[in-house]
RNA sequence: GCUGCUGUAGCGUAGGGGUAGCGCAACGCCUUGGUAAGGCGUAGGUCGUGAGUUCGAUUCUCACCAGCAGCACCA
């Protein structure tokens, strides 16, 4: 290699061609010298892939991409200006406020503010008008590099406490930046824009709320404001669009407009099911019964009420008493409470009998209905409830069972999820939290089998350290529906608490007493949750053999009426779910109307149709017509409807 | 639980110190119409609950309850 002259570095750009230029050279220099197109274009610059300002002078030779609008990394850093836009409109309009911290999230940013006075959502306007104005004064950036104890003093004195405690905790060997955008200023670690005119005024302020410093609930609180940011007007409203379909699918709207369920004030928390909501519950229960009875498990059911020393024995009643629904009973002077798990009951089952080390793994499940006392706040729908229903099991077996087990349990909780339509999954593996009981021995090879059956499964997966439950380690599962939404679902649990709580015991092959392991699992988690993320995921149109109804048969004139009787009987018959329209009513308003109700297929009768002993057949989201004799319409639904399990 | 907002007929909404309208749905009559809203009419509300202010409260104030959006929580 040629020396290379003192005063000069050489940049490597994506391309893989090399430039040669002067040491101190700024990233928008470069883009100067490729074309003032691209200078024009820059909005920052990536070093050695970091992002960096496009003022920042580059000192050594290095690998230098030119960040433009059209990059990924735009709109991270549209963003996070235009949080900072925000803070600055807000500490315009209200002084005295102090600003903290402004991440970018999904979609958007948030900045957090200290401030006695709330804001209202009459403020959102006011304040987007303000940063509109701020874009329009094309204010210039400018870094500058503060000496840590001066940072401090300096914000202290203009009284952002909350920026003084950043600063001091900042790593020591961190430069303490401070951008200036005009004469408004805030610690930031950078990068940012060249002015505030290169924002744009794609963004919109969306929401207010509350937040407890550093996310802790015993800190003060602050208040939010939520924002979204585009590179143009036009992705904003798509992205805005995309709220609006959200909208469209909310499982309460949905519910209320299919008769599904409804929610009343004197069960807060609770589902009254109706007819139509129930028969979509009763077929998913059916199904999962199905499956696990194939994986040789058997069903049971507990009580739901067990006294107060069984909780305490269980370790539930020193654990989680804060979420249970105690009942006092008076004449017997009896202290009882509501279940919220299944597991001790199982393990009461369990005990019931001396076990051989033959009989293991015992799966033992259970569509348990549960409460919890839930935070009034996070209370949602059918999503988060504080009766509901797990599709639960406990597994007892022997330890060295356990990998397959915990297998066994996760392939089906997989297929499960593939078969309802769900094929992207991800698993967490949650370790140990602060707050646990068990040796670390124990929990070094609990959360060892769970990653060497993750392993032996092919299954990537991420760790969520600090979240296993208190007693002991689990796999979570994720799905993702149609638009994109994760839900936690199904979870695979190791517990050595409560085997040795209960003293479980099996006779070993030496004829020894041993201590079963036991695994929890829930494939569906909440009956209740997951319908609503079904009824989300597919916006009401269920798949045939889950919609409650399946066809209604509509009449365009009285004289059919008997033909359309006899029909929708043949179809009930051949075990379908099956309505009839016989209303006075023309056929386009019952087109509209089981359109809207979202009926799988709608079979309408005339004269001709009883005459020949057809239907015609209309599906669902087509404006397409078959005419089908009877016969064959009923082998044919019957076939579609068939559960994915049964195919 | 915390912050903010909201609560009017089954649903969606208007209004506002002098006891409430509209649309859809419901019900009745007319219409029997061939694939996304036929016509006319009727009924339905102690305006979330309780207190206070007032001659008078659904409207203003307070408390409570519930819902919504976040935050925290989700063993």
């Amino acid at each position: 290699m040629s020396a290379q002259p003192a005063n000069e570095i050489r940049i490597t750009l994506p391309d893989g061609s090399v430039r040669t230029t002067t040491r101190g050279a700024t990233g928008a220099d470069i883009a100067a010298a490729i074309g003032p197109g691209l200078a024009k274009a820059a909005l920052a610059v990536k070093i050695d892939g970091e992002m960096k300002d496009l003022d920042l002078p580059i000192e050594k030779d290095a690998k230098l991409e030119i960040i433009t609008r059209k990059s990924d990394e735009a709109l991270d850093l549209i963003r996070h200006d235009t949080a900072h836009l925000l803070a600055q409109a807000v500490q315009a309009l209200y002084p005295g406020t102090q600003v903290t911290i402004g991440p970018n999230i999904e979609d958007g940013f948030f900045y957090d503010f200290a401030r006695n006075e709330p804001f209202t959502p009459d403020d959102l306007p006011k304040i987007e008008a303000k940063m509109k104005e701020l874009v329009r004064a094309d204010l210039p950036t400018k870094r500058t590099v503060w000496e840590r104890d001066k940072a401090v003093k300096h914000f202290l004195e203009l009284g952002e406490t909350y920026k003084a405690e950043i600063i001091r905790d900042l790593p020591a060997d961190e430069e303490v930046r401070v951008y200036y955008h005009g004469d408004w200023h805030d610690l930031c670690r950078g990068p940012h824009l060249a002015s505030t005119g290169k924002i744009g005024t794609a963004f919109k302020l969306t929401k207010i709320s509350g937040a407890y410093w550093r996310g802790d609930a015993k800190n003060a609180q602050l208040q939010r404001i939520y924002g979204t940011a585009w590179r143009d007007e036009k992705e904003l409203a798509a992205y805005l669009q995309r709220l609006e379909e959200a909208e469209k699918r909310d499982h309460r709207k949905i519910g209320r407009e299919m008769h599904l369920f409804h929610i009343q004030d004197e069960a807060v928390g609770q589902v009254f099911w109706h007819p139509k909501g129930y028969t979509l519950f009763r077929t998913l229960e059916n199904y999962i019964r199905r499956k696990i009875k194939r994986a040789d498990y058997v069903e049971v059911k507990t009580p739901l009420l067990l006294d107060r020393t069984l909780w305490e024995r269980s370790g539930h009643w020193a654990k989680y008493r804060e979420n249970m629904f105690i009942a006092e009973v008076e004449h017997e002077k009896k202290t009882l409470a509501v279940k919220p798990m299944n597991c001790p009951g199982h393990v009461q089952i369990f005990n019931q009998g001396l076990k051989s080390y033959r009989e293991l793994p015992i799966r033992m499940a259970e569509f348990g209905a549960c409460h919890r006392y839930e935070p009034s706040g996070a209370l949602h729908g059918i999503m988060r409830v504080r009766g509901f229903t797990m599709d639960d099991a406990h597994i007892f077996m022997r330890p060295d069972q356990m990998i397959d087990e915990a297998i066994a349990a996760s392939r089906l909780i997989f297929e499960t999820y593939k078969e309802l339509g769900f094929d992207n999954v991800q698993v967490k593996l949650a370790t140990r939290p602060e707050n646990r009981i068990g040796s670390d021995e124990i929990w070094d090879q609990s959360e060892a089998h769970l990653a060497e059956a993750c392993k032996r499964m092919n299954c990537p997966y991420t760790l969520s350290p600090g979240d296993g439950a208190f007693y002991g380690p689990k796999l979570e599962f994720t799905l993702f529906d149609a638009i994109g939404r994760g839900w936690q679902c199904g979870t695979v649990q190791i517990d050595f608490n409560l085997p040795e709580r209960f003293e479980a015991e099996y006779v070993a092959e030496d004829g020894s007493r041993q201590r079963p392991a036991m695994l929890h699992r829930a494939v569906l988690g909440s009956m209740e949750r997951f319908i609503g993320v079904l009824i989300e995921h597919y916006a009401g149109k269920f798949p045939l053999w889950l919609a409650p109804v399946q066809a209604v048969v509509a009449t365009i004139v009285n004289d059919a009426d008997g033909y359309a009787k006899e029909a929708a009987a043949a179809l009930k018959l051949a075990g379908l779910r099956v309505e009839t329209d016989l209303r006075n009513e023309k056929i386009n308003y019952k087109v509209r109307e089981h359109s809207l109700a979202k009926a799988p297929y709608l079979l309408v009768v005339g004269r001709k149709e009883a005459e020949a002993r057809t239907l015609s057949v209309r599906k669902l989201g087509t404006d397409k017509q078959e005419t089908v004799a009877l016969d064959a319409l009923a082998k044919q639904l019957l076939a579609e409807a068939t559960p994915p399990d049964m195919v």
